[in-house]
RNA sequence: GGAGAAGUGGCCGAGUGGUCGAAGGCGCUCCCCUGCUAAGGGAGUAUACGUUAAUAGCGUAUCGAGGGUUCGAAUCCCUCCUUCUCCGCCA
């Protein structure tokens, strides 16, 4: 969420600013319920000050030898007075402070100076291609091409669950788990990721930590059980909320901390659209490789691009076609303030897929959850910057693979740097 | 799931009803001393909100979380959460 300081300081700007992802901001409720607060505060504060002093006073009279009950009788005044008065003014208090809270929960970030103007993704600005689409004719789709294969069962799996759900076997299967591991391998070799393994259910707390809560509740599996628990909609939230509630020591801070996980994904709204019906496009259940990266503050925007480049590299080493877009506000989830979409080429849509997002949070995700390190320069705690991004989103890979790779026996051909999680063969036959 | 024990500041650790936001230690910061190294002396060192020009003062809250008792709760009572030990079950 954004600071409340800030806010309270700079409400006209904030209101501008925010407008620019398309969402408006009510200067007038805000600055009403704040002063309200105010109000509340000073009056309950003042209260609990007066009683604090007529108790201490009591404390005082009691230990230099005077009776309890003479004690009490003679502050009796001051505290029938404010007795009642204390509980309402608290409970006034506290009403207010949560209105605030609320309000502010439900605002989402500032957009970085330089992302786009716009509501949807039409305004999205294109920023880079990257390969050249192969000249397929008459070109399959990956359902076809997997079921061909014999490897893709779209109705088994609506047999086991029901729809958006996929069962595959074989050489695809094993496609998909080598994927995981190629993807796995680069991040932690090459790129300096430390893999974790984390738990794919999240409490609430969890949740509004990275800012799917309390907003966006119906995109989640909610699992039947007191207090909730929620399937996890991406690996960004166990992984990020590792530094929930916590301050880092500058020196384990050093110039990041940087993470990959291979998790599955979980998610509800995925189908309610009726978009992507076909195929393994938006399932309820994907994996995903995720990076998390948590940096101190003034190295995201930075850290953005690097983070963005080593999903690139996944594509590239995969000879993927695909193409670097830049969100315009409109088009951002609700906590990131910059986000590049890659998406890949999808010969059977004839069009660009979104296969990684790769996002900068600034210190709104970090300040719901009290992700802080120490600042060396100051000695005090300082929130961190959060930034992740997909690297890759797997089943879409696979998607890409096939439908790019397909050839005109029914075959597909994988990229050379599969070879080594394939037993040595790049070649899917049916 | 059953039985016990415990949760205090960056860390360790005192504190069972009164002036406790909390002794002491470690760590850290500043100063002094010391011709190296090591050691020594002094001061400071939580967060949020409010007030304020102020990161100065002052006020309020915070001792796992939430309720309760009380004029007053880190301290007493209740519920919950977590950790540890033992038992059961289990991949």
């Amino acid at each position: 969420m954004l600071d409340l300081k800030q806010v309270r300081q700079d409400t006209q700007d904030i209101a501008r600013r925010l407008a620019r992802r398309g969402f408006s901001f009510d200067v007038e409720a805000f600055t009403e319920l704040d002063a309200a607060r105010k109000a509340a505060d000073v009056e309950s504060q003042a209260l609990l000050a007066e009683r604090k002093q007529a108790s201490k006073k009591i404390g005082e009279l009691v230990q230099s030898g005077v009776a309890v009950d003479e004690a009490k009788r003679s502050v009796n005044e001051t505290l029938d007075k404010i007795a009642s008065e204390i509980d309402a003014a608290t409970e006034k208090a506290r009403a207010a402070g949560a209105a605030i809270e609320a309000l502010l929960l439900a605002v989402p970030n500032l957009p970085a100076d330089d992302v786009p103007e716009g509501s949807d993704e039409s305004d999205n600005v294109e920023l880079a291609r990257w390969g050249s689409a192969r000249e397929i004719a008459n070109p399959r789709d990956h359902v076809d091409i997997g079921e061909a294969l014999g490897g893709l069962d779209f109705e088994m799996a609506s047999k086991l669950t029901g729809a958006r759900f996929t069962v595959m076997q074989g050489g695809l299967a094993r496609l998909h788990r080598a994927l995981i591991q190629f993807m796995l391998d680069m991040h932690t070799n090459t790129h300096g990721y430390t893999e974790v393994y984390v738990p794919y259910i999240v409490n609430g707390d969890s949740l509004r930590g990275t800012g799917q809560l309390p907003k966006f509740g119906e995109d989640l599996f909610k699992l039947h059980h007191d207090p909730d628990y929620y399937l996890i909609p991406t690996a960004e939230v166990p992984v990020t909320n590792l530094a929930r509630d916590r301050i880092f020591e500058a020196e384990e801070m050093g110039e990041g901390l940087h993470f990959v996980a291979h998790t599955p994904c979980f998610r509800s709204e995925a189908g309610s659209h009726g978009r992507d019906t076909r195929g393994m496009i938006r399932q309820h259940q994907f994996e995903k490789v995720e990076l998390v990266s948590l940096v101190p503050p003034g190295q995201s925007e930075a850290r953005l691009e690097l983070l963005t480049s080593h999903a690139e590299a996944v594509l590239q080493a995969l000879e993927l076609p695909y193409r670097k877009v830049l969100l315009c506000g409109g088009d951002m989830g609700a906590s990131a303030r910059k986000t590049y979409d890659l998406e890949v080429w999808l010969p059977a849509q004839d069009t660009y897929r979104e296969i990684s997002s790769c996002s900068d949070f600034g210190d709104y995700q970090a300040r719901r959850m009290q992700a802080r390190w120490r600042d060396p320069d100051t000695g005090k705690p300082a929130l961190l910057h959060t930034l992740n991004g997909s690297g890759l989103a797997v089943g879409r890979t696979l998607v890409a693979l096939l439908e790019n790779g397909q050839q005109a026996d029914g075959s597909v051909t994988l990229p050379a740097a599969l070879a080594p999680y394939l037993g040595g063969t790049v070649t899917l036959e049916p």
